[in-house]
DNA sequence: AAATTTATCTGACTAAAGTCAGCTATCATG
DNA sequence: CATGATAGCTGACTTTAGTCAGATAAATTT
């Protein structure tokens, strides 16, 4: 009776309820679900046709026949795609716009109410809801390299910090630690990846270089709703990758002595250990890999 | 962009589509989603049709209409109530049974599947869903009087052992304990109340009698799930008239000094601390109550 | 016993969603 | 430049869902 089936399906039942609900709220604004969806998935800077058809996986039929709805109440503009004159791409007007900010709106509402009824553990519902939405779209989690000065790059670091600080014996102050520049955490010297689910950042790994064939690896953070997906892993492979492109032919880190499970990660991806090579002060070990060739 | 509703849109999303996906799967016989849908809430021991109305607030002649559609089908019966000849029940036939149970097993299907992709985390998932679950529905938490032997009070109980083997400084071992008889958790001497949502089991409390006017609190526990939303308060409130209703004038419990949140909650109460009245062997504080008279 | 309320059903509708064959414009390829 | 593929559109449908005003029969109230 209390199989992990039955709890499931607890939890489609309590979840399809909320949906719904949303779902409603969307319709106050005379228009129908479809083309509500419709308007909201185009989005603020637009979309082509072809992705909207993927995305809310509708019939090119009748996605044709909502858009031309949605031009008629003069809420977006359809042009050809100027390097494919097949494609088109749907733009919203400037009420298009505001409709869509109004759905937006009605969204957040409906999220503050249901954070509200929380009396407290507002955290941790919203910490189980990203385990959950991480859970179910975990084949769509992409790495990719940002500027470590965009707030997604930023939340990953704070997020970080925030971990260390609960974690090591001695807390953890970064103005006391080898914060390391973002000059040297962008192309052409080093890099900063991201990997992110649906705009959610879920880890992160700074690769500093400094111009010469010695780089460091600084910053490897996981979300916790994101561990035991072999996120780090892909991280770290990525960073040796694009070390590879930059020239780097050797990659160092250090670490502290209650970071175990990114120490046996380090281990099991080839890294040994050596002599301190900086003074970091929260560093009890420092590790070193040599990249091969390709 | 990583504020609250945010991360709320990005769990709509990502259910949405799971949700979408499940509702699909239920579409592979032969019958619209309305029809599957209800048939399912029929369930194998059949409803009273305004209670299916309610439940999945169908119009009344919609409903009517997809009854009769199921009646057609051979998957169900009507009959009359025989307590109340207006109102009718939907049973399903031998054939209906069985439909009911291939959508059954195509949920469950589903669900392993889910499970099947964590690598590991499983548990952490199934937990975070049923926070999620139990927060959306805390206004539906109902508490009531059950057997202390049925399979929902074994639940509560082994999840309580397991959660005292955790905390205990010594661990826990509940045949070195002084377990209560289930004699004298049910009435008249005692009783055992749960706390469920939508069949799962959320905490659960015993009242422990013996015939004399004094009885004893025994097995608070609440899923992690469902701390924060007041739901040991309610219990131990209806525990207490529970006693009364036995006629138990004063109470008694013990419990251990790693059990931080329930002695601040005993203090919160009116409970007082009075010396140890038994040798239980994981006690460190005795607690005592005189009920009122109403 | 008559009037009212309640639970369900029926018929006649509308709206929304989804399907499908065929059309047109554009691009890619030999 | 002819051919075929691709992206999107249109028209003509069907299915599903939902609405609403009576009708009917049983229960309840007056």
């Amino acid at each position: 009776m209390i199989s992990a089936s039955a709890r499931i399906r607890r939890f489609n039942r309590a979840v399809t309820q909320e949906i719904g609900a949303l779902d409603n709220s969307y319709l106050g604004r005379g228009r129908p679900l479809g083309a509500a969806r419709l308007l909201c998935s185009i989005g603020p800077d637009g979309a082509e046709v072809g992705a909207l058809r993927d995305l809310l996986s509708l019939d090119s039929g009748l996605l044709s026949r909502l858009l031309r709805g949605l031009e008629e109440e003069g809420l977006i503009v359809t042009e050809p795609d100027p390097a494919d004159r097949r494609r088109r791409i749907a733009h919203p007007t400037a009420r298009g716009k505001r409709e869509i900010a109004a759905y937006d709106r009605l969204s957040d509402a409906r999220a503050d109410a249901l954070m509200s009824r929380q009396s407290r553990g507002a955290d941790a519902l919203l910490a189980a809801m990203d385990l959950v939405a991480t859970a179910l779209t975990r084949h769509r989690i992409t790495v990719s390299r940002i500027d470590p000065e965009t707030p997604e790059a930023r939340y990953c670091l704070n997020e970080y910090y925030a971990e260390l600080a609960r974690r090591f014996e001695t807390g953890f102050d970064v103005t006391t630690s080898l914060d390391p520049e973002a000059l040297n955490l962008r192309p052409p010297l080093g890099s900063f990846l991201v990997a992110l689910s649906d705009g959610l950042p879920l880890g992160c790994v700074a690769l500093k270089g400094n111009g010469s064939e010695t780089g460091e690896i600084k910053r490897l953070w996981i979300a916790p709703a994101a561990r035991g997906l072999g996120l780090a892993r892909r991280l770290m492979k990525r960073a040796e990758t694009e070390a590879r492109a930059l020239g780097i032919r050797t990659l160092r880190l250090d670490t502290n002595r209650t970071l175990t499970e990114a120490i046996a990660l380090y281990h099991r991806l080839g890294w040994h250990e050596i002599p301190a090579f900086n003074t970091e002060p929260y560093a009890h070990h420092w590790f070193e890999k040599r990249l091969s060739e390709h």
